[in-house]
DNA sequence: TTTTTAATTGACTAATCACTCAACAAAAGT
DNA sequence: ACTTTTGTTGAGTGATTAGTCAATTAAAAA
């Protein structure tokens, strides 16, 4: 086998990081007790992390390469414009129910002023501008109303995210059709022309 | 003087805190740094807060309380119903844009785990249910789409987080009325039957 | 098998933190 | 004037933290 105890052990790490993070806070979690969630030594953190910071930026980027990606699943199965960008809007909040744990940590390092650095990943900008250009296309193309597009998008992942809250808090609601139905209703009248 | 000082320095101490824990994080800022910041010895926060929690607490509490109470200011000055949920929508982002430390705070706090117990707080909570009494008012008189209360209360605040949001980044549009009047149609679009 | 390389441990360190406290200063009360 | 209460200081304390490192084990290469 090619070193598979070490991608566990990584793995290991990052999984009660982002458990410990989201529960504990940021600062508020000592290495330590990263290590002992994940079932290993104090001192291995630093073999495969650098610093703790190193560990967070790294956790980041990878959560939010994962969601990003998310996002654009089985576009290519739908045909019509606004179709594509109701499946956005419902990829976007079921992968953030499924992933709760990760969803939370992103927002968690969103809020933060702390980590700017981690935002400015060269990777992550790239999935934001490819992400402007989609949305760019719906404007030019009169489905959505025509406004700066950091506002739009900036509100586009407001109301996802409540509404990932929401459903969070009350799940039963996620398999009630007429209730996606309705929220899926408002969520187009805010953006269409 | 009836204890002036006693007031100002617990002033100093809390704006010092505000400005440090949007600054660096609650859990990053010690308590050194807030005396230290608001110009007074290391051991006299320990006088006017418990703990550096329960200056947290404090905080929070007073910071929300003043945000709750400029959001229905001058709202008996206007007497139509869409009129007053307008004032309400422009009350809330106006004030988060002129206290910005303030609400940073506020959305720190909100987006963490580590203090349920301050969320708790029965002022907080009166303040919720009263809020909440309103939105209800609106839909009864089907000004506001029939769908759960909750829900539209936390997709309202997400809209006017993303509007404050944006406003900081782009202050110039703050004075740009057909921006204002755009986004104002996409908020009660979003909320309308 | 032997050698080399990589993974893993946990005790250790230096720094930092929340909080205390004895001493002093200023106000208020008498 | 004197006493009591309240405000204020900053050095000190014990606990906790991120990160190190010498030593041990396991895997890979030779």
């Amino acid at each position: 086998m090619i070193s598979q105890l070490k991608i566990d052990k990584r793995e290991l790490l990052l999984e009660a990081a982002t458990k410990l993070f989201v529960e504990r806070g940021l600062h508020a979690t000592p290495t330590s007790a990263i290590s002992k969630e994940a079932g290993v030594s104090a001192g291995i953190l630093f073999h495969y992390f650098k610093t703790k910071d190193d560990l967070i930026d790294e956790l980041y980027v990878s959560i939010k390469k994962e969601y990003t990606s998310s996002i654009l699943n089985d576009i290519d199965r739908i045909k019509s414009d606004l179709g594509k960008l109701r499946l956005i809007w419902s990829n976007s909040w079921n992968w953030a129910i499924d992933n709760n744990l990760k969803f939370k940590f992103l927002l968690q390092v969103d809020n933060t002023n702390c980590s700017e650095r981690v935002k400015s990943h060269p990777e992550i900008i790239a999935k934001f501008e490819k992400f402007k250009n989609f949305i760019q296309e719906y404007v030019d193309k009169e489905l959505v109303k025509n406004i700066d597009t950091y506002f739009l998008m900036g509100s586009m992942f407001a109301l996802i995210t409540s509404m990932v809250t929401y459903l969070t808090l009350f799940p039963k609601k996620r398999n009630d059709q007429a209730f996606i139905e309705q929220a899926w209703e408002q969520f187009y009248n805010y953006l269409k022309p």
